[in-house]
DNA sequence: CTGACATCCTGACGGC
DNA sequence: TGCCGTCAGGATGTCA
């Protein structure tokens, strides 16, 4: 599932291949859910527009288009997937948007699960939620202030942190030694800390190795990520821990499946 | 404010 | 082999 990591992957790719371009035509698919803002709206405004750049903001992707036009927004769900490919490729199953571009390539969004949404910008995105990767130390500890809600729930809350979802949760609370079910407002300072530090380090490894490819996560030339090799906890329940050798366990923490390492974690 | 739960959707997987 | 039930989850919404 795409999350902070892939989806940088993904707008990083997209925008290498696709910028300085113009969109000549677009075509939708007959899937109005996949769809914020209607499809012939979309249509409209990225038609003839220039893709000036192409990047992330939480786990959304944005492409900033000409002067006038609004920007258009790129969320993958679960399983949506933004892909360059050549007019001649065949296009696949549960494909729902299709960008011809003036370099002869096409942009597509493929989506198996349909979790993905295609909107503009119209009425802001991103929400209140900040990036993990810039925000304060100070203003970090703050979000989590008399909070009751679990840790972990509290890194999937997106207007609280950005681009956290079940992988990085589970990975982060693993390597900062937290258990996923301790109240969110009554960690030290020196925990919230600690979660700060492995949360960027593991979001920043993740970005370098392309991302985690679990369920069918793909980049924009359609190849897989290596994290996933060393997640430490994500999707290893009933395994061993990786340093301890304890077996990890498994609970629901946030409507989410959610493994730790009831010796490593306190 | 909080959590518990349902909803959307389809592919993968386990059991029989 | 093939069928069927279960599970996975990001965002959103309902309800207690």
């Amino acid at each position: 599932m795409p999350e902070l990591p892939e989806v940088e992957t993904v707008a990083n790719g997209v925008h290498e291949r696709v910028h300085g371009q113009t969109i000549l035509s677009v075509w939708t698919s007959d899937k109005p859910q996949t769809f914020k803002t209607p499809p012939a709206e979309i249509a409209e405004a990225l038609t003839g527009a220039k893709i000036e750049r192409v990047r992330r903001v939480g786990k959304t992707i944005v492409a900033d288009l000409s002067k006038g036009r609004p920007q258009f927004l790129v969320h993958l769900g679960m399983t949506g997937r933004l892909l360059v490919s050549t007019a001649e490729t065949p296009v696949p199953p549960h494909t729902h948007a299709i960008l011809s571009l003036s370099g002869g390539k096409e942009l597509r969004f493929v989506d198996a699960r349909r979790f993905g949404r295609l909107s503009l910008d119209r009425e802001g995105y991103g929400g209140p939620g900040r990036e993990p990767l810039t925000i304060s130390d100070d203003d970090f500890v703050a979000l989590f202030k008399g909070r009751k809600i679990a840790i972990k729930a509290a890194l999937l809350n997106q207007s609280l942190l950005h681009g956290v979802g079940n992988i990085y949760a589970d990975e982060s609370l693993f390597r900062a030694g937290i258990r996923p079910r301790r109240a969110a407002g009554r960690l030290t300072r020196a925990e919230l800390l600690r979660l700060k530090l492995a949360l960027v380090e593991v979001l920043k490894h993740a970005i370098s190795l392309g991302g985690s490819s679990v369920s069918d996560y793909v980049d924009a030339d359609g190849v897989a990520g290596f994290f996933q090799l060393e997640h430490m906890v994500y999707s290893r329940a009933g395994e061993t821990c990786k340093i301890c050798a304890t077996p990890l366990k498994k609970l629901v923490v946030g409507g989410r499946t959610t493994v730790f390492c009831p010796t490593c974690q306190h």
